[in-house]
RNA sequence: GCGGACGUGGCGGAAUUGGUAGACGCAAGGGACUUAAAAUCCCUCGGGACUCCCGUACGGGUUCGAUUCCCGUCGUCCGCACCA
């Protein structure tokens, strides 16, 4: 049978309208089936979709279609984060608005998305931007509040006083604003907090429940919670030296150790006992300035050297009341982390031991390393943080470190001063709240309102939603809200009286931490989720986005759905049962020769045996070739998703992103690869039409009766049935391709090599390969597949039609082929019976002519048979 | 500095988790068809002294057998970073 050309551009749109008029994937919360629940991370609609997009929703799409097929009720949403600082500059660019530029964006990307052909549920498509979605939100944000879990406190924040905002740390760049480049302030300002911290232990112990998430990413989430367990020891200030009324000082170590290594204190620059001193010592008031404009940037914090101040105060070592040591203030105390005060160890502290080197203090070691003597033992440039015995020590010497540790705290718990013991044990964590407040207009705003009477006072729930204004301009910096005329001016819901609204949106990343749970029901104008239908969907069984978000997003939305449960929002704790980090899309860069990139459409190549060069289009000189880097705006080395579907179609761009690299590493986008693909479309339509000619109808039954070829077509199909299945399974997609491809091989050759007509047992075995191989690769290339089933026969849809049933005993072969090693080496192949014993192969293998011949004059020694797989004879 | 991952042909990568190294594809070379091009089809494709030997960054080790496990070295990438 010859076929046209298949002409993507036409097909496409075609099966896309039928799926649509179909509602092929249009998910009911009813249907009995058991549930899947796929997710990719939502798109930020910043205008057009990229690459990225195309293999992470390739990816999801995949596994979508799959699990559908395999009978599974399939959740599969799509929706839009859609509130951030990129509207609002653009709005500030184009005098417009940012709601304009956002849902224009999305129309865009809505489009673009569906020119993919995924499998979407779009009936449930959400924008976190629309009051239908942010006033659920504040209800949220009002159940947290009443259930304790948010906090308004004064916090050290990062101020660009151009764009008059708040910045993240990660927006702080060399210390400079990444849009204003102005120089970033340390303020202080009252912020909301939702208190994460509070959950750090439970967050810690649901990780090692999270048996399907990368280890990498358990692993960053472990280190960012940080957990350490210690001592707070408080020191006795000497009274001589003490500033007005502060008698203590308390310090958090987590090697009370070595305690007695102790050459000095250094509390942080904000710390009050600094502020104390600093009130009578000008210089340290001094001091105390430089640090801060040193700022918090990690550029700031990587190159300051150690600094100190000596404030003069002394403390009594806590085991022995005549042993002083000076109070430093130090720049490279955090306030923010255990008491902002330590005492320090020099010998077994690198950090400590800069200190002291600097300031002249010394060191003592008090851990002696197993294979060094006590007296031998010196530290100078490198501080010794490894396992030993105590010396140097009074009682502790000769004790293990954690029998040391041990001794210390029980010593200190149980000694009273005052009226309290000098130490107790703690657990800390780096983990801090989770400030939420933006100085930004395009936002979900944060419903309370300020009252000078009555205080905070969250808005009513009638009242929600607080919703934006609409006029509202940018022609300046700053916020738009707390300037706008009339919008924070309202009445008390208290008193009455005149109060003002709260002007601060919330961060964007809380929008993302719950839109996986809205999808579950987005059309409940009540309440923010329908428990009947979030606690049948969630968790998220697959969820799959990019490594970048390892920390932030996925930590954030794990403790919010745990807030969510607490206030009664749904069941479960942890909303991501399984997670998928895809690597990113590169593509090589090109650079003329006066700097200028070139975009890969800006580029022809020449490749022969001598390598493969690259020349402008434009002025035809030769350009550089740079090695491949993530795809960006500013190295021009982009690739429109839109040019390469209207060129190959998306099945072509789906099937390239997925074949080529393991998911969760980074693909190369490559012309050529890309042709392969396409090439393989045509082969893959050229070879159904072949397939259709000799196919038995539909419907018919392998016969019972079975010629060589019959088998041969049936075995092939079972074969790769089931390692397509393992691979996708398992996310392996790019293998689970390559197992598409070889059965496709299998099958060219099989019906190119027939020497005669096939027989009515061929006929029957290549209906069932040619149905097999159109359901495997339809999750892949879904409209191409849906054409081939039109071909073979089918009048619905491959989108609606069971996965083939997997014959296992198709798999296994009557005879198999053994490699037979000698010491090791292959030297022959032995076919035999693949339920042949041990026995029976090693007497057949000693029978081998290549055996006897490689064994001449030498005694077996013995032979290893691993059954199915390999023999070793061994010899002397 | 701390933590983690990785290192296989010209390239992307595969190898059932200790059992035939290089699947599948890309590029390249040769050939067929064609007036020609495209498309398509066939052959070759890690290296060598080619019935054999060498080869999975490098050096050791364990094992009948190591890309896989262990120790060390080198290199690349990622995360965190003065966290007491």
């Amino acid at each position: 049978m010859t076929a046209e050309r298949y002409n993507p551009r036409e097909s496409e749109a075609k099966w896309q309208a039928v799926w649509e008029a179909r509602k092929t994937f249009q998910t009911s919360n009813e249907d009995p089936r058991p549930k899947y629940y796929v997710l990719e991370m939502f798109p930020y609609p910043s205008g057009r979709i990229h690459m990225g997009h195309v293999r992470n929703y390739a990816m999801g799409d995949v596994v979508a279609r799959y699990k559908r097929a395999r009978g599974f009720n399939v959740l599969h949403p799509m929706g839009w984060d859609a509130f951030g600082m990129p509207a609002e500059n653009a709005a500030m660019q184009n005098k417009s608005h940012p709601a304009r530029w956002t849902y224009t964006n999305i129309d865009t990307m809505r489009g673009q998305l569906k020119s993919m052909g995924l499998s979407l549920d779009w009936s449930r498509e959400v924008a976190t931007c629309d009051p239908s979605y942010y006033r659920h939100q504040q209800k949220m944000f009002l159940d947290f509040l009443s259930a304790g879990l948010v906090d308004r406190k004064k916090s050290k924040v990062n101020w660009d006083p151009v764009d008059h905002t708040v910045l993240a740390n990660e927006q702080v760049i060399d210390g400079r604003g990444w849009r204003s480049g102005a120089i970033v302030e340390q303020r202080e300002l009252t912020q909301w907090f939702l208190k994460i911290s509070k959950y750090s232990q439970e967050l810690l112990d649901g990780l090692d429940t999270l048996d399907r998430w990368p280890e990498k990413v358990r692993l960053m989430q472990r280190n960012w919670i940080g957990k350490s367990e210690g001592l707070l020891v408080r020191f006795e200030v000497a009274a001589a030296t003490a500033p007005a009324g502060l008698t203590e000082l308390e310090i958090f170590t987590t090697r009370p150790d070595t305690l007695f290594g102790a050459k000095f204190m250094a509390i942080a620059p904000d710390h009050p006992m600094a502020a104390a001193v600093a009130a009578g010592n000008p210089e340290l008031k001094a001091f105390i300035e430089e640090c801060r404009r040193g700022g918090t940037s990690v550029v700031a914090l990587e190159t300051a050297e150690k600094m100190g101040f000596n404030t003069g105060v002394r403390v009594q070592h806590p085991f022995d009341p005549d042993w002083l040591l000076p109070v430093y203030v130090a720049n490279f105390i955090l306030m923010e982390y255990g008491t902002g005060a330590i005492f320090g160890c020099p010998a077994h502290d690198q950090r400590d031991l800069d200190f002291v080197n600097k300031y002249g203090l010394g060191n003592t070691p008090v851990v002696c390393p197993a294979e060094v003597h006590p007296a031998n033992f010196k530290i100078t440039d490198v501080a010794y943080d490894g396992d030993g015995r105590m010396i140097n020590s009074r009682f502790l010497d000769g004790m293990s470190v954690p029998e040391a540790k041990e001794e210390v705290s029980r010593r200190l718990e149980s000694s009273v001063w005052g009226d309290r013991p000098r130490a107790r044990r703690q657990v800390n964590f780096k983990l801090r709240d989770w400030g939420i407040s933006r100085q930004r207009y395009w936002g979900c705003p944060i419903p309370v309102i300020h009252c000078d009477a009555c205080g905070v006072v969250p808005v009513p729930e009638k009242d929600l939603p607080v919703q934006l204004p609409d006029d509202v301009t940018f022609d300046q910096p700053g916020n738009a809200l707390e300037r706008h005329p009339s919008w924070k001016f309202v009445k008390c819901p208290s008193c009455s009286h005149d109060a003002r609204r709260e002007t601060d949106t919330m961060d964007t990343f809380v929008d993302s931490s719950w839109y996986f749970a809205r999808f579950t029901d987005p059309w409940n104008k009540d309440t923010p989720t329908t428990r009947s239908a979030v606690d049948h969907w969630l968790p998220v069984d697959q969820y799959i986005g990019g490594i970048e978000h390892a920390i932030l997003h996925l930590l954030y939305s794990r403790f919010f759905t745990r807030a969510m449960r607490i206030t009664g929002h749904c069941e479960v704790s942890e909303p991501f049962r399984g997670l998928f980090t895809q690597g990113m899309v590169v593509h090589e860069t090109y650079r003329a020769q006066d700097g200028a990139w070139l975009t890969p459409n800006e580029v022809k190549f020449s490749s022969d045996a001598a390598g493969r060069r690259a020349f402008s289009l434009a002025t035809s000189a030769e350009v550089q070739i740079g090695p491949s880097e993530k795809m960006s705006k500013s190295k021009r080395n982009t690739v429109d998703p839109d040019d390469i579907i209207g060129t190959f179609g998306a099945d072509t761009a789906r099937w390239f992103m997925l074949s080529d690299s393991p998911p969760e590493r980074d693909v190369a986008w490559t012309e050529e690869g890309v042709q392969g693909s396409a090439r393989y479309v045509q082969q893959l339509w050229r070879l159904v039409h072949d397939l259709a000619g000799v196919a038995a109808p539909i419907g018919t039954r392998p016969l019972s009766a079975m010629t060589a070829e019959a088998t041969a077509i049936r075995k092939a199909a079972h074969t790769h049935l089931m390692h397509v299945q393992e691979n996708i399974e398992r996310l392996r997609f790019n293998t689970a391709i390559a197992e598409i491809r070889k059965f496709s091989n299998t099958l060219l050759s099989l019906l190119s090599n027939a020497e005669a007509a096939p027989d009515d047992a061929s006929r029957a075995a290549y209906r069932e390969a040619a149905d097999i191989l159109v359901c495997m690769f339809a999750p892949m290339m879904p409209h191409l597949a849906e054409e081939c089933w039109a071909v073979l026969g089918y009048s619905s849809p491959v989108s609606e039609s069971a996965w083939p049933v997997l014959d296992m005993s198709l798999t296994k072969n009557d005879m198999i082929s053994l490699p037979i090693q000698i010491n090791g080496k292959k030297r022959a192949d032995l076919t035999i019976d693949a339920d042949a014993d041990d026995a029976a192969v090693q007497s057949a293998t000693l029978k081998l002519e290549a055996v006897q011949k490689a064994l001449e004059g030498k005694a077996v020694r013995k032979i290893i048979v691993v059954p199915k797989r390999i023999v070793n004879v061994v010899v002397a």
